[in-house]
RNA sequence: GGGCCAUUAGCUCAGUUGGUUAGAGCACGGUCCUGAUAAGACCGGGGUCUGUGGUUCGAGUCCACAAUGGCCCA
C-alpha cells in the first residue's frame, strides 16, 4: 500500500465522478459544507425557480453552473450560504403540456373536462419534472437543498402570495382595467407572445380609405386653417379626414383620429367636398377629381372634432370612458377628437389613423393618455353585438358588410387588397384578435422612481444592463396586469359580491375562514381552482354572497414573490426571511430582465420601497454550434444527459465556463467541449498522474514521511530551486488574480488564468524539473521538488473545487485526506485559499518569462539549422537590449542550456556589448523576434558527437524499456554488440550516464 | 418597427486607457522532442479585424450609418 492510490493517465472521469457523488451523498458533504460555515457572515442566495414544464437543457445548465460556482466559491471563503432549490410549478405553459397531452384545445373543452381533474394534471405533469430536475442538478455537481424547496403551487406559497397583494390592496395599488391581449375568438383565450409568434401568416385583408366628417364649428372657430381654404369660403361642402385601414371592423369601435402634429397635410378640394391628408402620402392615394386647395401642418389639426361613423348610442353599444371606464350619457350628436401621435406613419396610409382603444394595444394606450372613449362592439367570440346591420357575423365576415355600407353613406372613398402578415391561432388557424380585456393591475407606476432609484443600487454583470435593458424597462414602466383568465395558478385572492360589487381582498386562509358566513371550505385546503372558488361569504354591505373572481394571478408575480413565500413569511420563518433579505446574489439568462429580474424588483420595491438584490449575473443564451438557436422542431437541441453521460460534469463544467463570457451567446459545441477536456482536464490530471507516479517510488507507504515532507512542509525561498520559487510565485499570483475575478462574479476570467497556469505548470515547471523527480539520491533538492509540486496541485485542487468540484475533489482526496485523517475530509470543507503575497516574485516571473522566450528562440534556431535536440552543442548566444535582461538570462542560464541542450550561453546586451551577433556566415544558426535574437553553433566537435550518440542509445534503451512494459524502478541489464568503433568508445566513455539513465545494472 | 449584444485566421476566442510587424488554442502540412502527458516544441500556410464614412499625427480599439446573427419587445 503506497500513500498516493495509484493514478492512471488513462481516466475515466464519468466513472470517477459517479464514484464522488455517492461520496457525497453518503457522508452529506453538501450540507457539511454549508453547516461548517453557520456563525460565519451570511452571503444570501436566491434560486430562480425554474419553469418545470419541461426537460432541462444545455441552457438551463448553463444558469445552474453559475449559480453553482459562486455559491461554492463564497463557502470556501468562509460565508454560511445555504442553497434553498425553487420550483416554477404555475402557469400556461403547464397547462398547455396537459392539453396537449390531452387533446384538449380550448377553455370551454377545460371546462367540460373539469378544473378540478384537469389542474390535477398539471399538479403532477409538473412533479413528473421535477423529478428530471433533481437528477440533472444533482449530476451536474449543482449543490442546492433540493430537501427543502420552496414550491410555488404549495398552499403556504400561495398564502404569502395573497399576503402580498393584499399589502398591495390596502395600499390601493391595485385596481381593475383593461389589457390588450393577442386573443382566440375561437379557443376563447388569450395567447402568450411565444404563441403569436408560432403564428404569422401572409394573408389578404381589405385595404380602404375612409372618410370622416370633420365638426364645422369648430373648423371655422381654428382661423389657422382658414388659409388652406379659398376665401370664398366651403360652399357648403363638408370637409374629411382620409383614414386608412385593414380591418375595416374595428371602425365601430373607432373613438378618435390621430395625426402626426410634425407633419404637413394636404387640403384637397373635389366637386363636393374637402379632404384633408399628409401631403407626402398624396401621391399613393388614387385623388382623381380632387386638386390642392391648400396645405396645413398637422399640429393646427389637433382638437378638431368629427362625427363618428358609427354613434355607438344608435346602436346600443356602451360608449365608456377611459381611463375610467365609466359609462357615458346617450349623445346624438357625439363628437371625438383629433389628437396627435408619434407612431403616425408616414410610410403607408394617409397620415391620419383611425383609433379603436378596444384593439390594439397602442391604441388602448393612447386612450387612456388621451382619456378616449372606449367602445367594444365585438365579443369574446369575436362576433359584432349590438344593433349594426352586420350584428353576429363573425369580425372577418363582417368587412364586406361594413364596406357596404360605407359606400351607401358615401364615406368610402377607395377600397383594394393588401396582403400583409397577421397573426393567427396556431392551434386553430382562427385570425386572432387583439381585444381589451378586463384585467387586474398592479400599479407599479406610483414607484417608478422608486424602481429606478433602487435599481441604482443592484450590481449588474454585465454592468450595461443595468442602465440599458433593464434600466430602459424601468424607464418605460407600465402597470402591471397581473391577471390570467387560466386555471393553474395561484387564485387571485380578490372576493366580488354580485349584486353589489363590493370587492375585498382577502391576505390569508385565516382571514378567509373567519370572514361572516364562509361556505365551501373543504378539507384538506387545496388554495387552488376550482376548490378556492367555492368560498364563498357574506357581503358585509347587502348580505349578498362575496364570490372569489375568476383570474388567477401571472406565474410571474409567483416567482417574484419567492424572497417572501419561500419562507411562507410572515406567517413563519421570520428569521429566515430577515438573514435572506436582500439577496447577494442572483443569476439568470438575459431574457429574465423583463421576467424573473423586475418581478422581485417590482414586488421589493412595492412592499419594502427597496431592491432584493445586490448583484446580478446576466447571462446569454445557449445556441448550437452554427450559432443557431437550439429548438425542437430544427432537432438541434443537445441534451444535458447526453453530454454529462458521455464526457462528464466537470468537463461540461469547464467548457461553459471557460469558452466564452456570461454575458455573451454561448455557442455549445461537443467537438469544443472535448477539445477542452484535452487541453484542460487531461493536462491537470498527467500532472497529478506524474506526481503520484513518483511520489509513490520515493515515499512508498511512509505516510509520516508525507507528512513531514510535503504536507506540513513550508520551504523557504533559500531551500527552493529557481524554478521552485518561480512556480511557487506564479501560484501565488494565480490565487490573486482567482479571487479578484471571482469577486467581480467573473468565473470565466478565472478559468482561463487557471488554464494558463495548469500549461506552465505542466509545460515548464514539470518538463523542466522532470530529473530532479527519478534522480537516484533523496536530497533535499528532490524533496524540494516534491513539496513544490504537491503544493502546487493541492492549492490547486481548491482553486478548482468551486469549477471543477469533482476532479478537485479526487486531487484532495488522495493526496491530502489520504495522508492525514485530520484533514478535511473533502476539498469543499476547505478554505479558499488566499495568495501569500511575499511570494510574489514579480521580477523572477518576468525573468523566467524571458528565459522562455529565448529558449524557445534557441530551438527555432536549432530548427533551422536542422539538428535535432538531442545533439549537444557548444555555444548559444543570446542578444537582449537590457543589462537587467542580461543578468536575468545568466542567472538561469543553467535552465536554458539544458532546454536547448548547448555546453555553454553568452549573453550579450544591446546597452553594454558593442559587438556584432553572430551570423550563419559564421558557423551559427539564428533566430530573433522583435526584441531580442539566439544564436546557436552549429560547430559539432567529435566529443559533441558522441554524446550526441549517447543520448540516443539513451533513447533506444528507454523506448525498448517501455515497448517491454518494464516498470519504472525495473532494473535491467544491457546486452549489446556492436562492430561500430564510435558506438563502441561511446558505450565505454558515457556507460555511467547510459547506466544511470536506464536502470542498468550492467552493460556487458 | 424599436432596443440591447455580437461580428478579429477554416473553427472557438483574446486583444487592457487609441500607439511598433493584430495574438492563442484547435484543425492542416512539415520537422523535432519525450521514462508523466491521448501531450509538448519549432517552422509554415491561413487576416481588406463585417462594410462604408468620420474624428485623429495614428483606429481592431472612438463616433455615425449599413449588413448579418442572437436576444428582448412591438
Amino acid at each position: 500500500m503506497t500513500a498516493f492510490r495509484d493514478v492512471s493517465t488513462r481516466v475515466n472521469f464519468v466513472q470517477l465522478e459517479e464514484g464522488i457523488l455517492r461520496f457525497w451523498k453518503e457522508q452529506d458533504i453538501f450540507n457539511k459544507s454549508v453547516e461548517l460555515r453557520r456563525g460565519r457572515p451570511h452571503y444570501a442566495f436566491y434560486e430562480g425557480p425554474p419553469s418545470v414544464n419541461g426537460s432541462p437543457g444545455v441552457h438551463h445548465v448553463l444558469a445552474r453552473l453559475y449559480k453553482d460556482v459562486v455559491c461554492r466559491y463564497r463557502t470556501m471563503q468562509g460565508y454560511h450560504v445555504p442553497r434553498k432549490a425553487g420550483w416554477d410549478t404555475h402557469g400556461l405553459p403547464v397547462e398547455l403540456e396537459v392539453e396537449n397531452a390531452l387533446s384538449i384545445t380550448s377553455k370551454a373543452r377545460i371546462e367540460e373536462y373539469g378544473v378540478a381533474r384537469f389542474n390535477d394534471h398539471c399538479r403532477r405533469t409538473a412533479l413528473r419534472y421535477v423529478q428530471e430536475w433533481e437528477t440533472v442538478t444533482e449530476r451536474l455537481g449543482y449543490w442546492l437543498d433540493m430537501d427543502n424547496p420552496y414550491v410555488t403551487m404549495d398552499n403556504g406559497y400561495i398564502e404569502s402570495c395573497w399576503w402580498i397583494v393584499k399589502q398591495l390592496w390596502d395600499k390601493g395599488l391595485i385596481y381593475q382595467g383593461y389589457r390588450v391581449t393577442p386573443h382566440c375568438p375561437r379557443c376563447g383565450t388569450s395567447l402568450s407572445s411565444h404563441e403569436v409568434a408560432l403564428g404569422y401568416e401572409d394573408t389578404a385583408d381589405p385595404s380602404v380609405y375612409v372618410k370622416f366628417a370633420l365638426d364645422a364649428r369648430l373648423l371655422d372657430r381654428k382661423t389657422e386653417l382658414h388659409s388652406a381654404f379659398p376665401s370664398s369660403g366651403l360652399s357648403g361642402k363638408t370637409v374629411f379626414l382620409l383614414a386608412w385601414t385593414t380591418t375595416p371592423w374595428t371602425l365601430p369601435g373607432n373613438t378618435a383620429l390621430a395625426v402626426d402634429t410634425g407633419a404637413e397635410y394636404s387640403v384637397l378640394e373635389g366637386d363636393e367636398d374637402y379632404l384633408i391628408l399628409a401631403a407626402v402620402l398624396e401621391e399613393g392615394v388614387d385623388l382623381e377629381g380632387y386638386r390642392r386647395s391648400g396645405t396645413v401642418a398637422g399640429r393646427c389639426l389637433v382638437g378638431l372634432e368629427y362625427r363618428p361613423l358609427f354613434n355607438p348610442h344608435e346602436f346600443g353599444v356602451p360608449r365608456l370612458k377611459l381611463p375610467t371606464l365609466s359609462a357615458q350619457e346617450t349623445n346624438d350628436s357625439l363628437t371625438y377628437p383629433v389628437i396627435g401621435a408619434e407612431f403616425v406613419s408616414l410610410e403607408e396610409g394617409t397620415g391620419v389613423v383611425h383609433i379603436a382603444p378596444a384593439f390594439g394595444e397602442v391604441d388602448f394606450d393612447i386612450g387612456m393618455s388621451s382619456e378616449l372613449d372606449f367602445v367594444q362592439p365585438v365579443d369574446l367570440e369575436g362576433k359584432l353585438i349590438g344593433a349594426y346591420p352586420f350584428a353576429g357575423e363573425f369580425v372577418k365576415d363582417a368587412d364586406r358588410r361594413i364596406l357596404e355600407d360605407l359606400r351607401s353613406r358615401g364615406r368610402l372613398l377607395l377600397e383594394s387588397e393588401i396582403v400583409h402578415s397577421y397573426p393567427f391561432c396556431w392551434r386553430c388557424e382562427t385570425p386572432l384578435l387583439y381585444y381589451a380585456k378586463p384585467a387586474w393591475y398592479i400599479r407599479t407606476t406610483a414607484v417608478k422612481q422608486e424602481l429606478i432609484a433602487g435599481n441604482a443600487e443592484i450590481n449588474w454583470y454585465p454592468d450595461y444592463i443595468k442602465h440599458g435593458r433593464f434600466g430602459d424597462w424601468l424607464e418605460n414602466n407600465v402597470d402591471w396586469a397581473f391577471s390570467r383568465e387560466r386555471y393553474w395558478g395561484t387564485p387571485l385572492n380578490i372576493w366580488r359580491c354580485p349584486s353589489c360589487d363590493r370587492r375585498q381582498c382577502v391576505g390569508s386562509v385565516e382571514e378567509l375562514e373567519s370572514q361572516p358566513g364562509v361556505g365551501g371550505l373543504t378539507g384538506p385546503l387545496d388554495l387552488h381552482r376550482p376548490y378556492v372558488d367555492e368560498i364563498a361569504f357574506a357581503c358585509p354591505d347587502c348580505g349578498g354572497r362575496m364570490q372569489r373572481v375568476q383570474e388567477v394571478i401571472d406565474c410571474w408575480f409567483d416567482s417574484g414573490a419567492m424572497p417572501l413565500a419561500q419562507w411562507h413569511f410572515p406567517f413563519e420563518n421570520e428569521e429566515e426571511f430577515r438573514l435572506n433579505f436582500p439577496a447577494d446574489f442572483i443569476c439568470e439568462a438575459v431574457d429574465q430582465t423583463r421576467g424573473w429580474f423586475y418581478s422581485l424588483h417590482a414586488i421589493s420595491t412595492l412592499l419594502f420601497n427597496q431592491p432584493c438584490y445586490k448583484h446580478v449575473i446576466c447571462l446569454g443564451h445557449v445556441v448550437d454550434s452554427r450559432g443557431e438557436k437550439m429548438s425542437k422542431s430544427r432537432g438541434n437541441v443537445v441534451a444535458p444527459w447526453a453530454v454529462l453521460g458521455k464526457h462528464g460534469a466537470d468537463a461540461m463544467r469547464w467548457y461553459m465556463l471557460v469558452s466564452t463570457s456570461g454575458e455573451d451567446t454561448h455557442r455549445f459545441s461537443p467537438k469544443l467541449l472535448e477539445e477542452t477536456t484535452r487541453r484542460f482536464m487531461l493536462t491537470l490530471w498527467n500532472t497529478y498522474s506524474f506526481f503520484v507516479l513518483y511520489a509513490n517510488v520515493d515515499f512508498g507507504d511512509d505516510v509520516v514521511k508525507v507528512r513531514d515532507y510535503l504536507l506540513n512542509v513550508r520551504l523557504s525561498q533559500g531551500e527552493r530551486s529557481e524554478l521552485d520559487n518561480w512556480i511557487t510565485s506564479e501560484l501565488n499570483r494565480l490565487v490573486t488574480e482567482v479571487s479578484r475575478s471571482m469577486d467581480n462574479y467573473n468565473p470565466t476570467a478565472a478559468t482561463r488564468r487557471i488554464e494558463r497556469f495548469i500549461e506552465i505548470l505542466s509545460n515548464w515547471y514539470v518538463r523542466r524539473n522532470r530529473r530532479r523527480f527519478w534522480k537516484g539520491e533523496n536530497d533535499a533538492d528532490k524533496m524540494a521538488a516534491y513539496a513544490t509540486l504537491y503544493r502546487c496541485l493541492v492549492t490547486l485542487s481548491r482553486l478548482l473545487a468551486p469549477f471543477v468540484p469533482f476532479v478537485a475533489e479526487e486531487l484532495h482526496r488522495n493526496l491530502v485526506r489520504s495522508v492525514d485523517p485530520d484533514e478535511a475530509e473533502s476539498v469543499h470543507l476547505t478554505d479558499f485559499p488566499v495568495a501569500d503575497k511575499a511570494e510574489i516574485d514579480d521580477r523572477l516571473n518576468s525573468d523566467v518569462e524571458l528565459a522562455m522566450k529565448v529558449s524557445s528562440l534557441g530551438r527555432a534556431a536549432r530548427a533551422k539549422a536542422g539538428i535535432k535536440v538531442r545533439q549537444p552543442l557548444g555555444k548559444a548566444v543570446a542578444s537582449v537590449e537590457t543589462e537587467e535582461e542580461k543578468r536575468a538570462l545568466e542567472r538561469l542560464a543553467a535552465e536554458i542550456t539544458e532546454e536547448i541542450n548547448v555546453k555553454q550561453l553568452v549573453v550579450w546586451s544591446a546597452a553594454t556589448d558593442r559587438r556584432e551577433s553572430p551570423s550563419e556566415a559564421h558557423g551559427y544558426a539564428v533566430a530573433s523576434d522583435a526584441r531580442y535574437s539566439v544564436a546557436v553553433s552549429t560547430e559539432m566537435t567529435p566529443e559533441l558527437v558522441a554524446e550526441g550518440v549517447s543520448r540516443e542509445l539513451v533513447r533506444h534503451l528507454q523506448n525498448m524499456r517501455r515497448n517491454a512494459s518494464l516498470d519504472i524502478t525495473d532494473h535491467i541489464i544491457t546486452y549489446y554488440q556492436t562492430g561500430e568503433p564510435l558506438l563502441k568508445q561511446v558505450i565505454d566513455s558515457f556507460s555511467g550516464y547510459i547506466k544511470q539513465e536506464t536502470l542498468s545494472c550492467e552493460l556487458v
